[in-house]
DNA sequence: ATTTGTGCAAATCGTTTGCATCTGA
DNA sequence: TCAGATGCAAACGATTTGCACAAAT
């Protein structure tokens, strides 16, 4: 236990962040287990399910904070809500409609060939692709 | 002007909707230039601007109309407002960042290649690929 | 002591809905 | 006639903000 807290609190501390009980543990929701795809509100009803106190403004006060410090990456999928992603490195995402549940697909898995030239004077922040696939109706 | 009309309420009636005096101005406005990415917002100040009388509520419901008709496609590339494209083919997106614009990339300049395996029982609805653009930072 | 974070409730923004009224077939 | 459209205003859900209080350095 204090293994975990303690690299976390390393983390945070080097995202210019400080360690407070609130932070703490929604990073340790967050960074604990493998690789997450989270909204505010499922990270809210995950914190208060084990007992940590946290109001949905400190929830997206730090969902913020972590996506700035590149703790997180946030996934534009749906209209109606962020998504925000533990893997921050290169990679893509199958999307199921139905359930608006996410699933990463690792960079090798899909070659981007031939991106086309960009406008002078800007610079590619990302290329994402998206999978959407929906169960079949038969 | 009649031909023009006439394409429209064609239009419009194939997709089993009726040509009222709003839609037919709207899907001008929409479907007479080349493709288009508008917002629910912008395309009603364009009304507003042609001295069209519609209100925000008929506009979300057309433009709904519309995509569930395969007259437009939304795009999802921003967590705070959806995007409609005229471009209804098989093609991806340039974002520009900070102005908030869009522009197509034809599927052609794009090979999206090595899709894993979907789960058993699902199809592929879309493969949404985009582009992020960002201007340099001098 | 000073800066940063937190929680609450109110405010905001895009979007949707309910309902009375109008309009096209 | 009458289903389908419209407009308005109220409702909504996700996110944000303002501000008083609490905690970290």
């Amino acid at each position: 236990m204090t293994a975990i807290k303690c690299d976390l609190e390393t983390k945070i501390r080097k995202a210019n962040l400080r360690p407070t009980r609130q932070r703490i543990a929604l990073a340790n929701l967050l960074f604990s287990g493998g690789n997450r795809h989270i909204t505010a509100e499922t990270l809210h009803s995950e914190a208060l399910e084990k007992g940590v106190k946290v109001s949905l403004a400190t929830i997206y006060n730090n969902l913020h904070h972590f996506t700035e410090a590149g703790l997180l990456r946030e996934v534009v999928v749906d209209a109606s809500k962020s998504y925000f992603d533990t893997n921050t490195s290169d990679h893509h995402h199958f999307f199921f409609e139905e359930d608006g549940y996410l699933e990463d697909i690792s960079a090798g898995h899909i070659n981007v060939k031939d991106i086309p030239d960009i406008p002078v004077g800007t610079t590619i922040s990302s290329v994402d692709v998206i999978i959407r696939v929906r169960k079949n109706t038969e």
